[in-house]
DNA sequence: ACTCACCCATGACAAATGTCATGGGTGAGT
DNA sequence: ACTCACCCATGACATTTGTCATGGGTGAGT
């Protein structure tokens, strides 16, 4: 019994060579293979995939979005997510979008297989290592205000700017960055952004 | 006559991945394949290969340092570039690094293989969208200084403490960074960064 | 010789940023 | 009811950052 994929990344040649890669294991067959994280659902709802690789940095949706609206609209298909190593946050939110499986792209190929055909058994895979940094870095400290300022500066915007695109005062924003600098133990506003995207705190 | 390839990517299934991919066509091999920039040209030496298809984010050797090495040190290879869309500076830096072929990893499968088959006949291949945003970006109006100020900046550093890390006094960092932020047109330290790095400034 | 671009530096000033104390409002949990 | 965390705001303050004028030194090119 063959298991059905679907595969979500927006680098073209990368998912035809990943295409390419899983064909070659007799037991998997390729069924959709898609660009954008918008057209996940649609091709997972005509294709009926048993899998599902999604990659996270997709144009339209990202690929943790994608996973959660699949869920509810088809739930059959489970969830693999593929992605750079290092983004720490990002293995939180997969979990809580109810993701079956997270392989990093540094991973040997074996890993992958093996990975989607224990997903297809019902377990859950989970890079060790990854796991543990995700522990490492611990859950954010920020207040979701605090996110958001920190996100509209990283466009390189003055407090003045993002008090106004939020419609708070140029005080109220200057301490929510003063309290994110404070937790992030940074030096700067550069510097708390830095800190806080390593940790996937944004 | 089969084309022999290598492989670097630091990426582990993305370069088996795209093993499986090229190794569809009937005329390429692959006979190498590495992880670190710095293996690349060992592995050249010792396996010959006609074409080298070099990721640039490698630990251990820039894959456009790498490159230039290769040009040197093997200089029968010739070199295919294949990175991430985007980054406007990389190309101006692979042409001078004597480079082949530039590819972006967006395109389709059949693009790759067709730039390798004209490198292999001694043609100069460049995806002319990323042509057209190198030339719309220009070249960098930075001078060396002000690269090395921005780039310390980078961290998350303060003006006392890039002054230190160059041996500078803190109003020259200063004098730098706002020539820096009049450059790139910048509101500030923060911004410039951005755009510098956009632009492939840096 | 002269120009020009870049290197480095100072000092002074204006503007932006970061910190702190303080206080009022809201909703969730005990 | 009470606490607590978060929301938003003000005002005052110290510090940092960004700007400008100015000047001396170097090396490459004309």
């Amino acid at each position: 019994m063959t298991v059905r994929l679907l595969l979500a990344d927006d680098q073209e040649l990368v998912r035809s060579a990943l295409s390419a890669l899983l064909e070659l294991e007799e037991d998997f067959e390729v069924v959709a293979s898609v660009g954008r994280g918008d057209e996940v659902v649609d091709a997972a709802r005509s294709h009926q995939p048993d899998v599902a690789l999604l990659d996270i940095e997709m144009p339209g949706l990202d690929g943790l979005a994608a996973a959660a609206v699949l869920k509810v609209q088809v739930p059959a298909c489970r969830v693999v997510v593929l992605t750079t190593f290092g983004r720490a946050g990002y293995l939180r939110r997969a979990m809580e979008a109810g993701v079956a499986g997270f392989v990093v792209k540094d991973a040997p190929s074996e890993v992958l297989a093996s990975a989607i055909r224990r997903v297809m058994r019902g377990e859950r895979v989970v890079d060790p290592a990854l796991a543990a940094l995700t522990l490492a870095a611990g859950e954010s400290p920020l207040t979701a205000r605090e996110r958001d300022v920190l996100t509209v500066a990283r466009s390189g915007a003055t407090v003045a700017e993002i008090a106004t695109k939020l419609y708070l005062s140029e005080g109220t924003v200057r301490n929510y960055l003063s309290a994110a600098i404070a937790k992030t133990s940074a030096r700067n506003r550069l510097d708390a952004l830095r800190r806080a995207d390593e940790r996937g705190w944004l």
